[in-house]
DNA sequence: CCTACCGATCGGTAGG
DNA sequence: CCTACCGATCGGTAGG
């Protein structure tokens, strides 16, 4: 009963992700249904209410995730490597609703987009959080945590632009490859001789 | 006498910019302008060419700077560091255009777009050259050479969702920061402990 | 660089 | 879920 609602969401995921929510027509979104655009708007309101759903179902799942990283784990490097796998779990096991949530939050319509870009903030001080546990247990040693936490999440999401399922690597061998550079990166270091 | 031209195109990789490709319509670039839609027309052949300049005069760019590096310096850390300086400079000099070149490329129309792709990969080989002397100077350390590049990209990519004109770091600066981030990823180590 | 205009397509609705 | 349709806007052209 609710079967096709989840496949109209689905087909808009995939078309968003694959040309751009703009580039987009409910035309061709009704299409891939296999019905009239007529019909479309007996399950949704809007074009602009596919948008929202798809972005924020990602954003809660991201929010879940650090939440449950920060209330849980104890040590700072296994906070880290815990949310890097969750965030790589959620990007690889939802690709094409991932890159929707990346690339095309910023035709949400207001007051939506505010929203957004709260839950956005949100996520990134959960993992700064996780940076400043690291400080305070002397393993990490980050000059500039915001700048560190972009760095971060930067390479984690742009896993969107090249992950296949059909790659050689698992999630999570891909996040502990991460895990590991990102390590490196923030680790105390008794000699770091460069420039 | 090739001002109006000029104008056009920073005119469109402002829009573009900030609004997309597709939801920046000729109306709204000919607003900017003072001028009315037809007047475009006389400057520029379509919408699609408008993309296309913007497109490849960053790729350009990018390749141009990428060849200098492997063809004059020599060390591969030393190489490493230029090149990212020369990434940033560019994404940070051209910041309109270095977003449209990001994230609109794929509105390109082929055959213009397998050319672009092509000059993608030829950038990222230029990458993974440098990585691949590093490992015959034994000072990097690398499993995966694409996976390197990627990451190391992504980083030097996302800087144009944060940074801004009138921040509080330079561009050489933010180069030299991430080089030594991802330097410390990439050198041979002694003592990794890990999970 | 402008006036005047075109066919195509857009998101969405009325009414069943 | 469909038929029939709407006003708005799109990229682009003819002709000056």
């Amino acid at each position: 009963m609710s079967r096709r609602i989840d496949s109209i969401i689905q087909t808009a995921e995939k078309l968003f992700s694959e040309n751009g929510f703009v580039a987009t027509s409910m035309r061709d979104i009704a299409r891939s249904e296999g019905i009239e655009v007529a019909s479309l708007y007996s399950h949704i309101n809007s074009k602009d209410e596919l948008l929202e759903k798809i972005c924020f179902r990602i954003a809660d799942e991201f929010i879940t995730a650090i939440h449950e990283v920060n209330d849980i784990y104890f040590n700072a490097e296994e906070k880290l490597r815990m949310a890097v796998r969750l965030h790589v779990n959620i990007i690889t096991r939802d690709l094409d609703a991932s890159k929707v949530f990346l690339k095309e939050w910023r035709h949400l319509k207001e007051p939506r987009l505010s929203e957004f870009k709260k839950l956005r903030h949100e996520y990134e001080d959960g993992f700064r959080r996780i940076l400043i546990n690291g400080e305070n247990e002397n393993v990490f040693e980050t000059h500039d945590k915001k700048f560190a936490v972009l760095t971060i999440l930067s390479a984690l999401n742009w896993i969107t632009e090249w992950y296949r399922t059909d790659g050689n690597m698992t999630p999570d061998e891909i996040a502990d490859h991460l895990t590991d550079f990102i390590l490196s990166g923030l680790k105390v270091k008794s000699s770091v001789e460069s420039k």
